[in-house]
DNA sequence: TCGCTTGAAAGCATGATAGCTATATAGCAT
DNA sequence: ATGCTATATAGCTATCATGCTTTCAAGCGA
């Protein structure tokens, strides 16, 4: 079924410490992150550089797991001034919870 | 946090095309599986052999995804007989289910 | 008891994952 | 144009996951 092969994907996607920590982090952008300059927190989302100093890996680490992610489909990057901007795809989140609901 | 622990796990064991089927074939034994003679499809799950037919893996690699679930608390086994049977533990399931529902 | 069958364990090969350092790319600012 | 900063990519290593075959242990039945 082509269900069960993104459920797959969303599963692996979310089977690790950081990823998970990730997500948990981009829940409150404002309570976990200073104020932003040049990306609106809640709009734009969280710096990489900040996720990545918070997940206590190297930035090419740090990437690897937000690539993942976005690949998932559960984090948006949005590119501005030569940062990328990370926040959650609530929509494709909820999704996920539904197909899990419903078919484990 | 300790949840977020159990999260991980739950989540590595699931993030298997083999394990989401024994899951799913595990929703109707009756439908998926034939009548069985020493234990019953319902109240003591399906025989590890046939579980084992099903994933088209040999039988020391089935054992190993039918322990990752029942390690991860998702099946029970039902020794009967010299033979294995296996069953959800739906409460477990749901307990999952609803943890993910509220923490991701 | 003996043999058969089921399931578990051990050992090995292979591929994926996650970490790192080093380097390349891209964009902004001077 | 040049240089600086942020991100992406490449390449390497170590560990873990998954598959196999072979072997061992246990239990049932003749």
């Amino acid at each position: 079924m082509n269900t069960e092969i993104d459920i797959e994907a969303g599963l692996k996607a979310l089977a690790s410490d950081k990823r998970l920590l990730v997500l948990a982090l981009l829940r409150d952008p404002v309570g976990n992150f200073p104020p932003q300059v040049d990306g609106d927190l809640l709009v734009d989302g969280v710096c990489a550089n900040w996720l990545t100093e918070k997940l206590a890996v190297s930035q090419p680490t740090a990437a690897r797991h937000l690539k993942v992610l976005t690949d998932a489909g559960f984090i948006i990057p949005t590119r501005k001034k030569g940062w990328v901007f990370y926040r959650r795809d609530e929509a494709a989140i909820s999704r996920f919870k539904t197909a899990i609901r419903e078919e484990i």
